[in-house]
DNA sequence: TAGATTGTTAATCGATTAACAATC
DNA sequence: TAGATTGTTAATCGATTAACAATC
């Protein structure tokens, strides 16, 4: 599972009063709407219902509605949502209104496809400001714009660059290791592409990613 | 989600009385199962009970269990599973007891990333045969060993070389057009990339993974 | 036989969808 | 006001976990 699936993440922020438990499927489909919310916004479209969110993306509007209504109350009876209002209400939810910073570990073939969609990323409110790699050669110069350190110094890099996520395309060998030194860095969150159950303390959030699983599993579906 | 989420596609083979249908999450799993039994048998353990195998994923062994009921009586009561007896079964279940044939669209840098795990795929019944590009100066020649043809030549190829699964590592625009093309080629399963939703037939099966959408998620929980 | 672990049912938990009064 | 769409509750659906008799 990539995705979807191993979400064996820590927990989510503790339910209080105006956070009763968000399940993570909502907090998924946020970004998604963001990107629906944003082609509309640049289509000069100023209101959308939760029927026209809802089937840009395959998903039942009731669903739409209550998604929203976990953080609150932004729409208008009889009338939708205001477009950018939405969009900007949502990636303050998510934390993207400020830009994320991103360390890439491991600069093989994975982690630089991950590192030409940085542009993108920039767009969401992302920046990769850092890479990482064990191969002398890599090391030293930049690729994609980015700089590329020795994971040797990946523990002071993280620290004076103040990154907020570690994003591991490393060999699976090594994957727990590295991770460790993220983890005494401060590295709280860590996107993991490698095939290796991570262990981490509690405070840490991985969040696994697992190509192979998706493709395995698509197999099924041919017969 | 990726995975996890905006598995929109298709619906799931129909259920029936020996096929009481199977949740997805059951089949990601067994991907996962496999992998483990692997890893075991390897080290020349031969048997195995749900607790071990859950514990080597952060899983429920009560899940374990349940999820190969699904398709039968594998186990032992009192002594557990054989290893390899269900490594054989769970990749004969899944329909990777042969080789599935894959061809890639779009030689990108995550398309050459997938091309790279060629090896990794091979091993567990996954072969990419074939690559397209619209580049023409990628065009000809060979990436990890596999030949890249021109999309305009796409669908005859696919034909010829009885591709089981497209996956898709396109640029969002012409997405919807390469899968048309797919489509008319005869395809009935894609493994998607691209950060569009694809318009297909009932009985095409669309599989997204949506890396950006992994990373602004996890934004959320750094707070 | 005693100990262990399965397969399976029931209980719980979580997520999606339907329905509709409230409201612009 | 009439029409439309929200926010929210209740109903449904699906997935996970607990519990335990069956069985090796």
């Amino acid at each position: 599972m990539l995705d979807e699936l191993r979400n064996q993440a820590g927990e989510d922020p503790s339910p209080s009063a105006d956070n009763p438990k968000i399940p993570k499927a909502v907090i998924k489909r946020l970004s998604l709407y963001t990107r629906v919310l944003q082609k509309f916004s640049m289509s000069g479209i100023e209101k959308i219902s939760s029927k026209e969110l809802g089937d840009a993306l395959g998903l039942n509007s009731a669903q739409v509605r209550k998604d929203l209504a976990y953080f609150g109350q932004f729409g208008v009876p009889g009338l939708g949502y205001y477009v950018e209002e939405l969009r900007t209400r949502i990636k303050s939810i998510l934390g993207t209104d400020r830009t994320v910073r991103l360390a890439l570990v491991g600069v093989g073939n994975l982690g630089q496809a991950l590192l030409s969609y940085t542009t993108q990323f920039q767009r969401d409110g992302f920046r990769v400001v850092v890479a990482f790699d064990a191969d002398k050669r890599k090391v030293g110069g930049e690729r994609m714009g980015v700089p590329v350190f020795h994971v040797s110094d990946m523990g002071r890099h993280l620290k004076e660059m103040a990154i907020d996520i570690v994003m591991l395309t490393v060999p699976a060998g090594v994957a727990q290791q590295v991770t460790d030194l993220a983890i005494q860095a401060g590295i709280t969150a860590i996107l993991n592409f490698v095939p290796e159950r991570l262990l981490v303390p509690e405070h840490v959030k991985v969040h696994y990613v697992d190509l192979s699983i998706e493709i395995e599993s698509l197999s099924y579906y041919l017969k």
